[in-house]
DNA sequence: CGGACGCTTCGCCACGCAGCGAAACATTCG
DNA sequence: CGAATGTTTCGCTGCGTGGCGAAGCGTCCG
């Protein structure tokens, strides 16, 4: 959530037709993992050929949407940054008549735990985070979310790679099938980046569904986490 | 920031094409202080006849974007909600380059306190926040932020009239010009309705801008709120 | 070197829709 | 009741743009 800059309405209508069109809004949604991918598997996801599919992209790169990364004969196209990511999941918000057709929908897993954009997310990451506010290892300034240096030493003993050259600051971010916060911004991602590289976490082939391991929830027991 | 439910493409490509057109566009960007317009007067608002005008406003209806009241000969429009102009000021987000052109633009009132759609944002907005957590008087939870017991009796006897039947939570929300979070959400609504109840606040007859009261400034003063 | 592949550019058609003026409808007021 | 005002409905025109196939261009591979 935030307050922003006085958008004026070219640039809103801008915004809006960028996204006003089914194919390009396939195109953008497939994209909200992070992942990058090739033109022609964009065109195949938004049905459409891949001449057609050239012109939208190249809008939405001129539309700051998009990055492109040129790899041989393959582009490989990737949301522009999180803050693009963050707006379409915002937008999905206005959406939700606030509590409907919520709670049971979505599979099991999906529930469970999830990437939001780059940072852990559903039921497991909404108990992580309360746990870190629970021990006292997460703290709030007006900055943000940051890890107190008890925190620091904790994860690290549990064998997360935490980084603390920088103190990175997240924010809050209300979870969608859980109606209660779990860590995202910059801390988020660092925090489950670190969870990847430890193998508490793994990716699924599709979606954005997260497979935790045993070690992973063990270690994250041993924390005090739990799933209720 | 939100994770948000899993939109297709329909709804999204739906949502964006109620953003596309500069007219509709400037009739939303025209609510986004909250207030009620009737239809003459977005249409005179956005450049156009108001028959173009009525066709706009019925598929920002239609789509769930506005709320409509009949009052007379007059129609009032307003946002639908609360998670309307959310969307819409997370959409500016998408459009800054991260940090640019952001620090010494807009005028120093609006800088100083602002209402970001119902709550006080801008440096008084940070200020009180950070207040606010500084002196322990706000907690965060897996559900937002709250008021402490202490906090609620501190603002009492200043004279704010804080409602303590049921607890409301408010949310994190990044200030756009100072880059610090100030509060927002329904207790970031509440508070500040307060605000303007006590006359700490008025509201000014254009535009986002607030003026803060000689009375209010010296009782947020006395509270520990600086401007710097 | 030549064919396969990925992607883009080009030219074309067709649909959607924003815009207006005129007219209809509703409400208020004299 | 009739005039004035605010708003909507209707019919129309013109522009923007999404869709495709065909052709062009770079890259990879045998």
């Amino acid at each position: 959530m935030n307050d922003a800059a006085p958008l004026n309405r070219y640039q809103l209508a801008e915004l809006g037709s960028l996204l006003a069109e089914p194919a390009r809004a396939a195109m953008l949604l497939a994209l909200t993992d992070g992942t990058s991918r090739p033109a022609g598997e964009l065109a195949q996801a938004a049905g459409i050929t891949p001449a057609t599919a050239s012109a939208h992209l190249h809008r939405l790169l001129a539309g700051g949407l998009l990055a492109l990364q040129v790899q041989g004969r393959h582009r490989y196209y990737r949301l522009a940054d999180e803050r693009v990511a963050a707006m379409l999941e915002s937008l999905a918000l206005a959406r939700v008549p606030a509590l409907h057709a919520m709670p049971a929908k979505g599979d099991a897993q999906l529930r469970r735990a999830r990437c939001c954009y780059r940072h852990l997310a559903g039921a497991l990451g909404v108990a992580f985070c309360a746990t870190l506010l629970d021990r006292d290892w997460l703290q709030i300034d007006t900055r943000g979310l940051c890890l107190r240096p008890a925190g620091i030493e904790v994860l690290r003993s549990s064998g997360l790679a935490v980084d603390d050259a920088a103190p990175l600051y997240g924010r809050s971010c209300l979870d969608w099938t859980e109606r209660r916060m779990h860590l995202g911004g910059p801390l988020g991602v660092a925090l489950t980046s670190a969870m990847f590289e430890a193998d508490w976490l793994r990716r699924l082939p599709r979606g954005r569904a997260l497979q935790p391991s045993a070690d992973g929830l063990r270690r994250l027991g041993a924390l005090g986490v739990s799933l209720d």
